[in-house]
DNA sequence: CATGAATGAGCTTTCATTCAT
DNA sequence: TATGAATGAAAGCTCATTCAT
């Protein structure tokens, strides 16, 4: 009975974890097994249930994990220095950190309707997402740099613009160029398309 | 129980088809179980198959039906008239069909990794959403309304444009302004959020 | 709503019988659905149920038929007259009875254990079949015309002669010649193989 | 429930098997589900499906196992030394197999029309068992011990012989006397019935 | 602590039979 | 009487989870 190396358990965990998420976003949460998960790690199928108590909760942790990456790489905007750059380079990092090729599968496609957790999770995450362009919005406004507007609605629209090539480029397997993107993209918050 | 009492077999297809609609949409695709829909139509189990195949033969028909209407509320731009005023009722329809309730879900969410001819489905459907606003925008180019710019990304933008608030409305359950979101929309079109 | 023209019952009730028949033979007992039968005759699922209680109690009258049938071509023995020509004549007509494309699957093959009735029918038809061979053993003991042999062990082999080259030429779907099956048989009944 | 005790693999699974063959052999092929398998055996539904993939499968490997068995029993004739001793051998061991309670029903009434696999594997069966009934007349005739005849019918006919004494038995519960029914078909090779 | 065989609720699907029309 | 849509029990099978070793 070939046992594991004893590992320390944090790193077991972590390990789990990081095969878990491998594996949601190659297959996506239906199409996952357990067996899938544990094969990919290498351990015991007893063993996963020893780390997590269901695969609903790893799903969980793999979603806040990879919020909390999306999260991370939103900057502040320094509102004494040029806007246009720190805009693009927040652009810039959004669309690298989703497009790493797990998170967009998971978070926009998978991560809806598998529990009252996730669910709500998922809500919070859009809500705080939302909340903070809405400031941003509000902030430029009272700055002048923004023109007036709806600033919840256009919260949603601008959210669309980030999400939506991401996810498209997942969808057909394109390959993302994340600096022209980032740019086309701050080109429209700029000036729309129609001149 | 009760006998469900002969109908007209298409008025019964019709029937199925609606209730199996509301159920995908209220529950997902795989939270929904045969059972939820015969429960939902009022008949037994077996009249199901009678009407339909599979359960996943069904879910791609909701999936056409759904995509055939948002695809026949877009009407082509007439360019001899004035644009904005056309756009924005393109945008108005588009936005009140995708937010009838259902559609929103079951297309967004629910449509990806059931099998391969849904997705199949589903990425021809983008495909060609995204080929119509990019032959708009490169007609807008040609006649000079619409500003120089990668169509094929930007097209991608617009989409997220026109997703992603009725899938946050649904999302969080606001109550969804249709005129005022496309009024909106068209004012990012127009001039972006920075001035 | 075409309805099947107005027929005699007992004309209506043996055209189904005779369908059962042909779709038993062609299908086998299980393979075959209530479905298949009707259509065969071109009447209603209902209208089955009209003229039998169930699938069960067809099958067991498609039997019963067969069985007769087989049992009406062996003629009785005439001790006065010359033996081998009334056994040959006996013998070739048992072939043809049972050759008849049907009778063979389903008697041999498909009867088995579809229920008690059926079971205890067949288990009848060959007692009786059994019987009449042993008796005719007997009678030819007390004739000199059989050698001393166990009657009951004896018949059971003789109905093995009768019956297996008729089934394995209706499983492999060999043409049957069954005058020289027939004589073949009687060469064996007369003189076994060795010399 | 109590938990079956977990076993060596090999040993569930030909537990399984047996317990399977056992209840093919009680109720037939269609009678049986796998819950009364799995009840024999007493272990869970699940527990099956970890040890094979299907009803179907099962009965095809109990199928084999079986052919394999009756084919296992029959020796080559050695010409050298005296014949009937060897054949009576041979038929006195291939009765005690094919009567061994289940073999028979699952072998000659159930496996028919399982499926296109099983019915393949039958037919092989057969048709190698004639064939060496075959070989051995036609080497008999050679060597004078064999009258001229057909020896495809005839050996049809001698596979009669073989199986329906036993297939009898086990229909009327009779119990069998292996030696005597042995003895029986040897007189019957040697000098028929008629003398 | 790790293991993986065992579990069983629950799924989709079939089809002989019923009964309102 | 004939119809065929409706029925629902029961089948085979899956897989997240448990627990004796």
């Amino acid at each position: 009975m070939a046992r594991a190396s004893a590992t320390d358990p944090d790193t077991r965990r972590a390990e789990i974890l990081a095969a878990s998420r491998r594996v949601f976003a190659r297959k996506g949460y239906h199409r996952t097994g357990i067996s899938d998960i544990v094969a990919e790690v290498g351990i015991a199928r007893g063993t996963f249930y020893r780390y997590f108590d269901s695969k609903r909760i790893v799903f969980g942790l793999v979603l806040q994990q990879m919020m909390a990456e999306v999260v991370s790489v939103v900057q502040p905007i320094d509102i004494t220095a040029p806007i246009p750059p720190q805009v693009f380079a927040n652009l810039d990092r959004l669309v690298r950190t989703i497009a790493a090729e797990d998170v967009c599968r998971v978070l926009f496609s998978e991560a809806v309707g598998i529990d009252t957790k996730s669910d709500d999770a998922l809500r919070a995450f859009y809500a705080e997402a939302l909340q903070r362009i809405e400031q941003a919005l509000a902030l430029g406004q009272q700055l002048g740099v923004v023109r007036p507007a709806n600033v919840t609605v256009t919260a949603r629209c601008l959210l669309g613009v980030m999400k939506e090539p991401v996810v498209q480029a997942a969808l057909d397997g394109t390959e993302l160029d994340a600096d022209e993107l980032a740019a086309e993209m701050l080109l429209l918050l700029q000036g729309g398309v129609l001149q």
